[in-house]
DNA sequence: CTGAAAGCGCTAACAG
DNA sequence: CTGTTAGCGCTTTCAG
């Protein structure tokens, strides 16, 4: 069952095949006539484009390759979907690839999608480690990285203000009259985690706050992990009145344990996320979170990619996006007395 | 910067450029010393193999195609970073496409996708309609669909048993001494959905117990929409004392319904789901439910592909995967006397 | 064991 | 306006 090719339709019309190739692009210098003959053929005959032929000799496969940890996980899926229909709206298709956090395979992918001959790659990555491995690959295709990991790699790269977004945060505690706010789930070896540490503290310090710190060890947000961690929390008497979470799924988890512990949020502990993953405003959970902006995040990836692939002269760019609040229902003001 | 390909380093080592094709194979015919030469210089020159070129003379690319309605979205998202990684693993990469449960759209990635010379497609329909213009291309790329909704087209399809879900479902609220229950957001133009009604009305007249509907009209699930219908349930007396939904969003949604209404949840009303999507284990939701086994399924649906594609000429395969059920809080036993 | 040559389906000069 | 030709990077006979 041979896919059928311009060739076939050459011969069926009685043209050489180039005819048939300037009639299907839009090449002005064809006759009308024999275009509608070529069209009906194409029509008749079932012919579909082989976009592997036509890569070959343009020069570009019109794909893009993405490269996130998981797909399963609501803040990539989410800014996944806003990639694919961005990116196909603009006329390319998206392959995907994930790592598993797991920096041999960001490696593997990079090199297959290279190989694939992807026009460019959006890089989610989920190290701060250096690229010195993918740095001669990095060179080779056009990519944009996907968070501020990777800020001192001469790349573009596009993220939220993690620092203006913990700061925000705690400005909104304060202002809700918490002054015993704890830091939850600081995770040292992402530069990501360290800009939302960072704002915090410069928070703590404009306003006159004692910073406090819960660290994770692992590499990688989970609802398990602020599970864990939480209990640990609970376990002693509580010495804040708020905290504010590195990511929603830690505070997810948070929520859990502090069911099970007795502590009602916001009554007793008032609870702030990150991310404004869509299980955030679930009915149930109702977190107040410090939102990235997925789709605009999605959509400036794109073009930016786009722009290096198209001049691809243009110097690196970075794009800092503003994260906003978001306020639900799980923090509280503190009356006067509390404090 | 132009890429270093074979004939670059067929040069650069002194050899025709074949020998490079041949010692970059696993080609037995070839002596170890120049294959270590052509090895030492692809290293050097950093050369990788251009697939496009590669899938243009194999007539294969080693692409499979993914067609979902969209990735943010629990289920979907879950399904397909499972088949991306198993696919990966058997040496497919993914090209995804969304639809957004548009018909028109389905049609349209699907020919792209065949015009990127995908090896196979997994294809997860959102409609239950004839797929008569799709016809010709299915014919011509091997494809597997995710769902019941196509049945009865001649093509390789793989689903949860949807019937036998709600009635696994429906007996166990009978056995937790229900007997007024509600079958909530039946949806009638999906094939999925009639499943699922039947497999429910089956249970009820086996019991002896009257079946009871909520319809939806909306093509797909969503939260939003559970939440709605709820609300105009519990605006009059409750008549059940349990309600198996078509889907866990809907139950999701009924579950803020229900909070608001001060309608308790499992106390007042059991709540049982479908899907076991991610959400429905979250401490604070908590819901008993269907489980879809996603992980066979997307194994199962990569291998069936791959048969279809090392094995054109086999026959179309239906495998129908055992749901199970999660026994989480939203349902509660009832004592004899409430009955 | 290795080289020469054909060809995958298509586009893009270059001629007419 | 249309046909001829070369060539994109690679695999694969077919000869040595």
């Amino acid at each position: 069952m041979r896919k059928v090719t311009i060739k076939d339709i050459a011969k069926a019309v009685g043209v050489s095949y180039s005819t048939v190739s300037r009639s299907l692009s839009k090449s002005p210098e064809i006759s009308l006539e024999t275009r509608e003959k070529v069209l009906a053929a194409c029509r008749e005959y079932g012919y579909t484009a082989n976009y592997v032929a036509k890569s070959m000799v343009m020069g570009k496969t019109e794909i893009i390759g993405l490269i996130v940890s998981s797909m399963d996980n609501p803040f990539m899926s989410e800014l996944s979907d806003y990639i694919e229909r961005y990116a196909r709206e603009k006329g390319y298709n998206l392959m995907v690839c994930t790592t598993s956090h797991n920096e041999k395979q960001e490696d593997e992918v990079f090199r297959l999608l290279v190989g694939r001959q992807v026009d460019g790659i959006i890089f989610f990555p989920s190290f701060s480690t250096s690229y010195d491995n993918l740095k001669p690959f990095i060179d080779g295709v056009p990519t944009v990285f996907m968070s501020e990991n990777l800020r001192d790699l001469p790349e573009s790269y596009i993220a939220v203000d993690n620092r203006e977004g913990t700061r925000l945060g705690t400005e909104y505690l304060h202002r809700l009259n918490h002054r015993k706010i704890l830091y939850f789930g600081r995770r040292k070896h992402s530069t990501t985690h360290q800009l939302r540490a960072q704002g915090y503290m410069d928070a703590c310090r404009e306003l006159g706050m004692e910073p406090s710190f819960m660290d994770s060890d692992h590499p990688f947000s989970s609802i398990q992990k602020g599970y864990a961690l939480a209990r640990e929390l609970f376990a002693r008497p509580l010495a804040y009145t708020a905290v504010a979470a590195a990511t929603d799924s830690l505070a997810i988890g948070m929520l859990q344990a502090a069911g099970e512990a007795g502590v009602r949020i916001p009554e007793d502990l008032s609870l702030l996320g990150f991310d404004d993953i869509i299980y955030a405003g679930l009915p149930v959970i109702n977190l107040t979170t410090i939102r990235q902006p997925k789709e605009a995040m999605a959509t400036t990836a794109v073009d930016m990619l786009l722009d290096r692939i198209n001049n691809p002269m243009t110097a690196y760019s970075h794009i800092i996006l503003a994260p906003s609040l978001v306020e639900r229902g799980s923090c509280q003001r503190l009356s006067c007395q509390n404090n």
